[in-house]
DNA sequence: GAAGATCCTTACAAAATCAC
DNA sequence: GTGATTTTGTAAGGATCTTC
């Protein structure tokens, strides 16, 4: 901000920097008695610098404007007066002196009385970098600024709202000096950081200083060699997930530098905590109930505009858009357009008479082009209403085409996977068949099955004594039942290679018979976890334990008759643990086999 | 009947638990 | 603490089935 430019606007009466909604006014004499002594007012107030109150520039969700600022140089910055904060005009300021004279201008220009209420003696003032502190009345539906006593703090009982309650958490904005920010960043090399950017070649595309609208701005006469521009943004965050208090900082980043610069010389402008969004505030010529309809759009109500489903809700031009009817309600869309042209775009100019078509009106509450007032941001120099909007990313992109190509997307998607559920449903319902069909035949041929192995044994004895191979324990089942069981016995705790073989095969057979690989894979002998297994999984459940008991029985029963052996029953434990590792490896192998299969299909 | 694929058996190792 | 037991995994080889 150069010194000149900053003494004007720091030093003048102030019409400089009347918004041209104002200055408009001025020029067709409409209203300049009113507006002159506004001016006087208010530039007595700026130069005894006692509010920054209008400096407060509050933005809503996720918006970007374009401002140019003049800058200072370093040089000027030390002959410049040294301001607590940078003094931006605005209609609203007033001091508390004459308070009640103020209000009758304020009420002039805008008719919501909350403004009224807000006064420089309502700040907390900080000693470190002369933040103000305002704070805000905590209920949902009300925003005006409390009063604050002499120790900074709000009084208990508000002239206007309701009362300060000491023991909630409270709402406030902190205003931050910019002009203090500013000369920090000159102090820190800000003008050679400006130098080093500019040397746009005209070929190579940047993110900001390639843009036509900032070269404009640049090559323009409205800006000198130590112009600095100005990108503001504002969005908000919740202070950690589910709280309901969230915070909205409002910064500005300077164009002018080199995109790692812009990130370490962020200017915090203004910050809002509070537990609901924040409001348009007695900084801006936004009424409050205007406010409480702002449900997303803070560019709407910072810019003074309807909301981004209003009609001619469109920043570039005139389109008004068509209602469409959306489930049980409806919304307001903005079509391809299919004439050319289509629509006329806005124009600063347009904008100035839209604003004047409102001032004749005096009515707020209707919109010309959505618009329904002047936008405190036309205070600043060399604001362009129109050109300075940027599209809004968040809402219009994020959350509007790409929303709907994912919607479309998982639409799709969500067909697909219900014609999966429909044909798993019918492959459950052919199984279901199948099953009724397995179960028919086995009430039907009940030896196919056995419910117990006591009763297999008895029905695998029946159908042993019919075989006629000598070697296959069928028969030596059979052997068994004929033998005379009073010949002497030889006890074995161990059995050599041959015969272990022969119990493995004779137990295969039996287990065979009886169960399935599905049952042998899923059961283990004891029931207990396997030391090897580091899953979460619950352990196999065991073998049921009297069929264990039977088959070691038969076994014994076996080697007794066949060999004239009385074995060990532990002996038989190894070969039900091998016979059921194999179903186990078995299933485990089908299954990997499966899996490739699978894979290889997909692929 | 030969060749290949698939399944089963066996041996061995690792790790944890249990009984002594 | 030590050895036995149990469970699981891997690898190798054999048995069985399928195809030609």
């Amino acid at each position: 901000m150069s010194n000149k430019n900053f003494k004007d606007g720091m030093a003048s009466n102030g019409r400089t920097q009347l918004s041209r909604y104002l200055k408009r006014k001025l020029d067709l004499q409409e209203s300049h008695a009113e507006v002159e002594h506004l001016i006087k007012k208010r530039t007595a107030a700026e130069l005894n610098n006692k509010s920054v109150c209008d400096n407060v520039i509050n933005a809503h969700e996720q918006n970007s404007l374009d401002l140019v600022l003049p800058s200072t140089s370093d040089e000027d910055l030390h002959n410049t007066i040294e301001p607590k904060t940078m003094i931006l005009p605005s209609p609203y300021h007033e001091s508390a002196d004459d308070e009640d004279e103020a209000d009758e201008d304020m009420s002039d220009i805008n008719n919501d009385n909350t403004l009224k209420l807000f006064h420089d003696k309502d700040c907390e003032s900080s000693s470190y970098l002369n933040v103000k502190k305002v704070y805000v009345c905590m209920d949902k539906n009300c925003d005006a600024i409390f009063q604050t006593g002499k120790n900074g703090l709000p009084i208990r009982k508000q002239k206007y709202g309701h009362p300060y309650n000491n023991t909630r958490r409270p709402c406030y904005i902190l205003i931050l000096p910019i002009q203090q920010q500013f000369n920090y960043f000159l102090d820190s090399g800000g003008m050679k950081l400006r130098e080093e950017t500019n040397r746009y070649d005209g070929a190579t595309r940047g993110d900001v200083q390639s843009g036509d609208c900032y070269r404009e701005k640049i090559d323009s006469d409205v800006t000198e060699e130590c112009t600095f521009t100005l990108q503001l943004n504002v969005d908000g965050a919740q202070c950690f997930k589910k709280s309901k208090f969230g915070f909205w900082p409002f910064m500005g980043v300077i164009n002018d530098i080199p995109y790692e610069a812009r990130r370490t010389h962020m200017l915090l402008m203004s910050l809002w905590f509070g537990n609901k969004k924040p409001p348009g505030g007695p900084f801006l010529d936004t009424s409050i109930a205007e406010l409480k309809q702002l449900d997303s759009m803070a560019r709407t109500v910072f810019l003074d505009g309807t909301q981004c489903h209003g009609e001619s809700r469109c920043d570039f031009c005139l389109h008004t858009g068509e209602m469409i009817k959306v489930g049980r309600g409806s919304a307001r869309a903005y079509p391809e357009a299919t004439t050319n042209p289509t629509f006329p775009l806005r124009t600063i100019e347009q904008h100035e008479e839209d604003l004047m078509a409102i001032s004749i009106l005096l009515e707020k509450e209707k919109a010309v082009h959505r618009i329904r007032g002047p936008s405190p941001f036309l205070a600043l120099t060399n604001f362009d209403n129109v050109k300075a909007q940027v599209p809004d990313y968040l809402h219009s992109v994020c959350q509007g085409v790409i929303k709907c190509l994912i919607q479309s997307s998982v639409i799709d998607r969500e067909n697909e996977r219900q014609r999966y559920i429909q044909q798993l449903a019918e492959k459950d319902a052919l199984i279901f068949q199948l099953q009724e069909e397995i179960q028919s035949l086995n009430e039907t041929n009940p030896q196919c099955l056995a419910k117990s192995l006591q009763e297999g044994l008895t029905i695998l004895q029946a159908i042993l004594e019919n075989l006629s191979l000598p070697s296959t324990p069928q028969q030596a089942f059979r052997h068994c039942r004929s033998t005379d069981r009073r010949q002497p016995l030889l006890h074995m705790e161990r059995l050599d290679k041959k015969k272990s073989m022969e119990m493995s095969k004779i137990i295969n057979v039996i287990m065979e018979d009886f169960w399935d690989i599905i049952f042998m894979s899923s059961h283990s002998l004891t029931g207990k976890k396997a030391p090897t297994d580091k899953s979460s999984n619950p352990p196999k459940p065991a073998f049921p334990k009297e069929d264990v008991e039977a088959i070691t029985k038969f076994t014994a029963d076996y080697w007794e008759t066949r060999h004239k052996m009385v074995i060990d029953p532990s002996l038989v434990s190894p070969c039900l643990t091998a016979k059921l590792l194999s179903k186990h490896t078995a299933k485990k192998s089908r299954e990997k086999m499966l899996a490739e299969e699978e894979v290889a299909d997909s692929e």
